[in-house]
DNA sequence: ACAATAATAGTAATTATTATCATTTTTATA
DNA sequence: TATAAAAATGATAATAATTACTATTATTGT
């Protein structure tokens, strides 16, 4: 992996915007500093990057794939009315690798949780629930 | 939701695949007994049953929407080799629900696990591991 | 400084999914 | 059984996210 400005700038931006963006959401920003970057080249890095484990890939989210700076083990919660992304410490559920491998016999080489529902900022704020 | 003939052969076919298959998946196996049917219906068929609980949406997997006529709780493994996906007793992981609403104050309306790596069968048949 | 290699920008192509709409089915009721 | 309202369909256009392609440019070891 030879050294590229713009990759390095990618990674930066990554993680000053810890909202766990997506590709698109990483190039509208870069774009004001480096304008005539492309797009082809935001998505190039990202999976390069999670590729050589420099950053993570959450490819969970309804479809679109979000990308998350922090390596250390923790899970994402998805707030299914304003869309923001929390973490969920990795204590919540502490050695499923260990313990499924044991029980089943599948190797397991990584393993996502995403929970659904209503942050409490939604939660406080509306009446349907 | 009224009676069709279309949805009716959705639903079995799913059960009968429990592969958890993508709309396309099911879409060419229906053709073969119904040539005309729309991959639209097939996508919109798998949402109205999924929205009415009939069957279970799993927008966890590569980017595209697999379905599970499997309502009981469960968690999913994906064999990063073959790309079969094999179900993960719920007993792994009873209560992470409960739990995570104690300990974060979200309110989790549903949530997946989906775990990656070898299955037995392509764990044993090459040398890369 | 230079050649080999890797990376880039710009854009076309692909894939999965959703929207549109005229036509056909279903179903409750007369 | 005929019929009208509502729902569903097939065919296809549109959209969104991502990947492929290619000529040009940047990086790096010698």
């Amino acid at each position: 992996m030879k050294y590229s400005r713009q990759r390095e700038l990618i990674l930066k931006t990554l993680k000053e915007n810890a909202v766990h963006p997506t590709a698109d959401f990483i190039y509208e920003i870069i774009k004001k500093q480096l304008p005539n970057i492309s797009l082809a080249t935001v998505y190039r890095n990202l999976h390069l990057l999670a590729d050589n484990k420099i950053i993570r890939k959450i490819d969970t989210l309804d479809g679109s794939i979000h990308f998350d700076h922090n390596l250390c083990p923790h899970y994402h919660f998805i707030c299914t009315n304003c869309n923001k992304v929390y973490d969920v410490p990795y204590d919540i559920v502490p050695d499923l690798a260990a313990k499924t491998m044991q029980q089943t016999g599948l190797i397991i080489e990584s393993y996502d949780i995403v929970l659904k529902g209503f942050c409490p900022e939604c939660h406080k704020n509306n009446n349907y629930n």
